[in-house]
Order: structure tokens, then sequence, then C-alpha cells
DNA sequence: GTCTATATATTGATAGAC
DNA sequence: GTCTATCAATATATAGAC
């Protein structure tokens, strides 16, 4: 007879891995609500637990978000690697490509730069965080500088150009400055792309 | 004897014009701790009056936002339409100049299209607000005519790129994504005209 | 038109029972 | 490890005195 046996309905009690599902639920918020609206007791109280049960897992809110912002950045990676891989063979459409995927994972998520970056989590001088932000900042460099653009110091310029262009129609799009009603998610990935793939190439 | 000659050291009673005030002081809060920490409360308090004042001139906190939001975007429109007047004849570093002033703008008022955009305030139906808001981006849609992009269509991606490059500029570098100690704010500017004449000369 | 005082809600976080 | 109960802040907004 499991620990979940119990009838009652919505009023659970135990939870196998508080940690692991205080991080989803953290994930399913923001994707919600976005990161101005996030807050431990609506975490709580969408997992059915009470408010103070989190703080037994994480000592207070910014080492929660703390936690979400590196799992974030860890799976922005994956997608940003596999839309480039998926992207062919011209380092220009992986480079516009890794603008897209940006922009699908921020605006489904809820959780871009600005989650993972965010001044307070980072303040705490995580590893496994700042270890994150990096790969994910590595990997852009390394797209970037596959399209041949020297020296270095231009290929980073090339990344904080997508970045902010993908940022920027993420949290427009989620902000409703582009209409939902003449745009799709599908269209301004597709404007991130073709845009990025013109920075890339331009140079 | 005017109304100013109470020497009650910091308690004033009297405002002249606080509407204006208000407008002025939500402009202050902006610009110090950005949207996401703005308050009625806050405004009140950097006022010097009690937190019930502003609900005389403004029925609640999203009209006192659509009001400072129609402020913003005349003065970003005013900002917009100077730097491109001043940057010399190319139509592409016209364009340029463009999103290089809605990135100083926006970084050091704390208020670009997420403010002026915001869900609740435009919610209002403020025609002051949609208007100023049309005009600004009718202003951006003569820049990118002017650089010679063809049909409408294209001009107004060229526009969607723009903004959502000068917009993640703007955002990332007020949340300390691009680190205060090696970009100055001349620097993102610079990164943002540059990046948006390549974006209007590669058509 | 501004103030004081208040009602109500939400949050982050803690203490102590179980 | 989770709960109940609670505190201190802070916010929006309103009622009524002046």
């Amino acid at each position: 007879m499991a620990t979940e046996d119990n009838e009652d309905a919505g009023r659970r009690y135990h939870h196998g891995d508080l940690p692991a599902a205080l991080i989803r639920t953290s994930f399913e918020l923001l994707a919600d609500n976005g990161l101005a609206d996030f807050s431990v007791a609506k975490v709580a109280r969408r997992l059915g637990i009470s408010t103070a049960a989190p703080y037994r897992h994480y000592s207070d809110r910014d080492h929660l978000l703390a936690a979400v912002a590196a799992a974030a950045a860890r799976q922005l990676a994956a997608a940003v690697r596999a839309a480039a891989e998926g992207a062919g063979p011209d380092p220009a459409d992986r480079f516009g490509a890794a603008g897209a995927a940006y922009v699908r994972f921020a605006v489904s998520h809820g959780a871009g730069f600005d989650v993972i970056y965010a001044a307070g989590p980072r303040g705490l001088g995580d590893a496994a965080l700042a270890a994150a932000g990096r790969e994910l900042m590595d990997l852009l460099t390394t797209l970037a500088e596959d399209t041949g653009v020297r020296p270095k110091e231009d290929a980073l310029r090339l990344v904080g150009d997508l970045v902010a262009l993908a940022h920027g129609y993420a949290t427009l799009y989620r902000d409703g400055f582009f209409p939902r009603a003449r745009y799709s998610l599908d269209d301004i990935a597709a404007h991130a792309a073709r845009a990025g793939r013109e920075l890339a190439a331009g140079r």
C-alpha cells in the first residue's frame, strides 16, 4: 500500500520530491504570469501545500528562484543547441535559429535572461546558476564565431545584438505589444530568425 | 505672504498643481526603480503627501500610469525625432539613431514600450495615450520607409526589429545583464545605433 | 483638496505543534 | 517535513474630518 493511496480528494500531504515539484510548479507559474507576478505563496497554493513548506527546502524566495533560473538556463541552452543543429549548414541560418529558439523559450516559459540574470538570485553567488549562464553565453558566442565574424570582440557584439533582439521580441510579445490577433508565436520567432540571420550576414 | 511661507520643515500642505507633480514624481520613481517597483503609495511618500491624496486626481493606479505613459510616449517621440534629425542625411543612420534614442530614453527614464503599452493602462481606452502611442509608431514607420524599404509590410517588419532590438538592449542593460563596469549607456546606445543601421541597410 | 484612519489583500518569513 | 497560526511590511482603495 503506497503512501499515495489516500483518497483525500485534492488534499495531498506527501510529495515524494517536494524540491523538484517546487521547481516544476515555479516554471508553470512563470509561464502563466511572468516573473513580476511570481511569489512563493502562489507556488505553494498551486501545489496544494502550506505557504511555509517551501522554506524547508529553499531558505528564501531568491534561493528558489536561483534554482529555477539554473534549470531554465540549462533547458534554454539545450533548446538553442537543438535549434542550431536542426537549421542546416549555413552558420548565419544557425545563428538566426538560435534567436528564434530563445524567443520560443522565453515566451512559452516566461523565463529568459531576465530570470537567469535577475539581480536577487545572482547576488547569491550560486555556482550552478553561474555555470549554467556561462554555458549558455559560450554557446551563443560559438555560434556567432562560426559565422566568420572576427575579431572576438565583434563576435561578442553580434551576440549582444542577437540577445537584445530576441529578448525584446519575446518580452514585447508577452506584454502584448505585438497584438496576438495579428502575430502568432511562430510569426515573431520567424522575425527573430530573419533579423538574426541578417545581423550575422551583414558583417 | 505666499502659501509657501510656512516653516514646517518638510511638511508641505499645498502643491499648486498636484496632478502635474504626481506625473513628475512618478517619472522619477520609474527612473529609479522601474515599473515593477512602482506604487501610488511610494509616489505619495516621495512628494510628502498622504497616500490618499493621489486618488483625488487619478481614480486608481492605472489611470495615473496611463497619464504617465502618455507623457512618456510624447517625450520619447520628441527624443527620437530630434535624434533622427541630428543624425545627418543618410536614412539608415537616422534609423539607427532612432534606436539609440529609444535606448537612452528607456534606460534613463525607466519607461519604454513596457510602460506605454502596459496592459492595465491600455485597457482603460484612454484616447490621449492611444494617440501618443500611435504617433510614436508612425514616426518610426516613416523613418523605416525613408530607408527605401518596400513594400510597407517590410517597413513594418523593420520597425518591429528596431523596437525589439532597442527595447532588449534597454531592459537588459537596466537589469544588469550588460555589466555596468564594462558597458556605459553610451556604449549600448552605440550598439543599438549600429545594429539598427545594419538592419536598415541589409534590405 | 488634503489629511487621518481604516478595511482588505498579499507577501515573505518564522515559531511551534504534530 | 509538513501543518497551523501568526507577524510585520506593503499595497490599493475608501470614509469621513477639516
